[in-house]
Order: C-alpha cells, then structure tokens, then sequence
DNA sequence: CGGCCTTTTGAGGCTACTCAAAGCCGGTGG
DNA sequence: CCACCGGCTTTGAGTAGCCTCAAAAGGCCG
C-alpha cells in the first residue's frame, strides 16, 4: 500500500502520463553482471545481446514490499523487467472485487501492453522488495526493429505469459478450490524454481496474504483459509504465511490435474 | 467433432508431427484482396506489407464447422491466420473436463504459442465454416527477423490476446453466473463488430451450443440454461441457438461491470 | 417415424459464501 | 514493560448459488 517514493509525483491520481522516477533512476547493474544470466531457469544472452539491452536499459531502481509499480488505467512511458523479487498483477472492478490476473518473477517483462496501448488495464504491487530495470517506453519499438533476436524473445515471452494466463484460466474455470490452491502451490514452486528462488526442499519464502490467494483463485478468504488448512492436514501443501512448502510436488499435480510444463529456458530482457 | 477432411493423417493420434493439409493448400486469396483489408476494426495492410505476407503464405484452406484445425499435445508445421469465420481455443483435463480459453476471429492468429514450443497445449476447433491462411512455422521466425512491422504486429497481436484472457480470467474469479454471461455476451458482440461480422442490431449469427457457453464461463449445462433464460426475461440479452443479440449493450455492460475496450484498428496478418 | 443432439424444467444436495467473533502477532506509545 | 491497536488468521453457524441427477420436450436428419 506504501508508495514508491523513487517517483516524483508516484500519488498523483490524475491520468496524465507521470514521470516515473525521472533523475533517480541510476544503474546499479550493469547487464553483463545481470544476476539472471546464471539463472538455470533462464536462457543466457550473448555477449552481443547483453550489449543491446544495457544501450536501451536506463537503469533500474529499486521498491520496497508492497509498493505500487503500475496503476490501473494511468499511462506509462516506461516499461519494466523484474531483476529481483516477485510481484503481482492485478485488475479492480469497480466495486471493489478484484482479481489477481499473474505473478511476476525475476526475468518477466511488466507493462508490455502499457507498449500498445496508451494505458495499462491493471496494477501492479511487489510482494517482496524487488529491483526493477527501466526502459523507455518508446525505445521499444526501435528496439524490436533494430535487433531483431530481442523482438523474436519479446513475442516468446508475450505468448509465454498467455500460456500461464490459460493455465489459471483452466484453473478458475474447471478446478475446485482444494485444486485451485494445490494447482496455484505447484505453479508458484515451478515459476520460483525455474528463478532460482526456491529452497531445495521445493519451498519458497513468499509473505502473501489469504486474502490475495483468494483474490487469485476467485474464493473467499474464509473458504481460502478452511482449503489451505483441509490441504495441510491431508499432507499435500504447507501454506504458512511467509512460507509455501510442498513436500511431494508429484502428488499435488497429480491431484490439482495438472501438468507441469518441463523447464524451458525462457528468455529474458 | 468431425475431422478435417483436407489433412492426409489427422486421425493420427500419437504425438508425431502430422503433415497437415500437405498438398492441398491452394491459395484462393491473394493478400492483396484480402477481404480484411476492408474492415473497419483492422489496422489495413500497406501494399508493401501485403507483399511480404503473400511470401510467406503458403495457402489458404477450407474448414467446414465442427472441424479439429489443431489438437492438444500435437505437434504443428504450422501457423494459422483466421481469415474468415469463428473458432473456439480450448482446454482439456484428463478427466473430461474442458475450458474454452478464448475465441478466434477473423484476423487473428492460430497457434503462436506452437511456434515456440514444440506442441500446443490446447485444441482449436471451428465454429463456423472457416477459412484459414497457412503459413509455414519455420519461416515465422524469419518473417519477425525480416520484416520488422510484422513483428512489431505479432507482438501487439500477443499482448492483445493476453488482454482478452486477463478479462475472462476476471469473470471467471470475480462475476456471478449471470454477470459471466452477461460479459461474454457483449466481449463477442465486440468482437463481432471489430471484425465485421455482427448484425447492425448488435446481433451475431454464431451457432455455439449452450454446453460451450458453460465450457467458457465455468458454469454447468444447466446452470447456463437457466441463467441465459433468466437475463432473456430480464431483456438485458437475447441468446437463442444460432443468434446472439443484445439489445442495449451500454446496459448488458453495466450489468457486467465490463469496460468495452474502444475499438482500436488491431493489426492482423 | 425413430434416433440423436440440444434445450428446458424439476428436485434435492453440496460447495463455497456471508456474517460474526475470537485468537495471534507485530508495532506503537504511554 | 505492558496495554493497546490494526492487520491477518482461524473457527463457527447459517445460507445461497450453483451443481448433479433425472426426465421431458423440441429440432434436425436419415
């Protein structure tokens, strides 16, 4: 719920274009240091496309817990990756309900639509401290004429992040509620596996409410609750707050139906 | 449910790579007289692109309603383009259970995600007699690399279809049946117009079945019979088999809480 | 006319929701 | 150091929306 406050005008609530963290956004990582390189989820640039990415990086910035990066139908003249930290994205009807649509994990692109259409039609909050690289919004599409490896990535992670919208799509659609939060526990460890971000024992330190898992999986918080405690006593899924655990991912596939796409070595900007 | 009759193997059920349609792709429509050009919702082509498209079109088929144009799990040669009807892309559990993921009309594209993975992950299957432009999955990625407009367009195309998943994602998690039902009618009503294919009452000729619509919203066969019956009563949408109508589509969207997105000239190969 | 698919309607049951309140935990201030 | 407060989790009780089972009616085609 605390603001960002990199930006110079983060509260303003009008719709005109903001300027983002306008002189504050300094490089503090320079691409060919990119932590994510060694990251055996994700597929290694080339020296060559390294070189690309720090020329059109303008820098990345850092966010604390709970801070807003993207506001549902402001416009954006910048475009994000997610260097560190996790991060969800949401849509707010207007009496309030609200889904979270996805989660965003070191290597994810956020506000790629923001790219096309003058605004973006959800926000987006950090759920741990994240750092963030910055791009401009308008470099983009130079950046995807120019070289061309980087447009051809750009449209694998576009149709990746479909892939996991109709994943969860089934999900909400087909599951009941103890699948839906088994299905939700794999898909997380998967995605923190792939980033490097789960404990060995397919554990992942996360502190997410019940209230956003219900958000996610459309119940209500007490049903969340009731689900996640039926899960752990049957063994399945150890869902304490801060801490997800999952002793025998088979097992909950199994149960939640669902197949874990093997490891792919996704590309990242 | 009736196979494909152009397709030399299609009732192959391994997971080999099928030969669709080998020889029998002819090319009935140069892409300079592609009909779409002349539609309002699309973005149309400069003579230029419409060059670099009849490239690498390898044909177009026929596909006559109820048609399997993809299976999940196969693997594809190739990528499809919609060039006129309607189709449903969907999800099936092990069990039997199904979630149709979206709708595909004219101008959108078939099987991106199958360009890099190896095999699709959900089935595509026509609604209406369809005509589809072939191109070859191959020489996609050279298509982006060459000819950066087009790749800038199938970005777009993928951020957009992610766009539509998010907003059914947030009927399935958020909405009550009747509001579900009350949003696909007026998403497809859109649709519809963007693409020329609506009546200028705010109808749709589309003959889907009620056991689809509740494969979409996630609702049961007879929880959509009497849902639909329920919003004709009320005169918020008409929906009888064969024939989509709403009356006053401000009000069905107000019902729905949807925000109709303003049409918006999307690009289409 | 008979068979198949789809739509419609009835009846009863379960899953998940709402309302409500208590327990927990960390932070803040007296 | 302890009392208090706000946010999160947990549990109880009653309800409603949606599901399943079942069967009849309508439409299309051989």
């Amino acid at each position: 719920m605390t603001k960002i406050d990199f930006s110079a005008d983060a509260a303003d609530q009008t719709s005109t274009p903001v300027r983002e963290w306008g002189s504050k956004v300094k490089s503090t990582v320079a691409c060919k240091d990119c932590p994510l390189q060694e990251c055996s989820g994700l597929r290694a640039h080339t020296p060559e496309e390294l070189a690309y990415i720090q020329e059109y990086k303008q820098g990345d910035i850092a966010a604390e817990r709970g801070s807003i990066i993207l506001e549902q139908g402001k416009k954006t003249h910048h475009l994000h990756s997610v260097l560190e930290g996790v991060l969800i994205r949401y849509r707010t009807l207007e009496d309030g309900r609200r889904q979270i649509v996805n989660f965003m994990f070191p290597g994810d692109l956020i506000g790629l639509q923001g790219a096309f259409d003058d605004a973006v039609m959800h926000s987006v909050e950090a759920l741990l401290d994240v750092r963030l690289c910055v791009f401009e919004r308008g470099d983009f599409k130079a950046l995807i004429k120019s070289h061309t490896d980087l447009g051809y990535d750009l449209t694998w992670l576009a149709a990746k992040e479909e892939t996991a919208l109709e994943e969860h799509l089934v999900a909400l659609g087909q599951r009941s509620a103890k699948e839906r939060v088994a299905y939700l526990a794999v898909w997380l460890i998967d995605r923190a596996l792939d980033t490097c971000m789960a404990g060995d024992d397919n554990s992942l330190d996360l502190p997410i409410t019940q209230a956003q898992i219900a958000d996610m999986l459309g119940l209500s918080l007490v049903h969340t609750n009731r689900t996640l405690r039926s899960l752990e006593r049957e063994g399945l899924i150890v869902w304490k707050p801060g801490n997800l655990r999952v002793p025998d991912v088979d097992a909950a596939c199994d149960y939640a139906q669902y197949q874990r796409a093997g490891t792919n070595n996704r590309p990242f900007i």
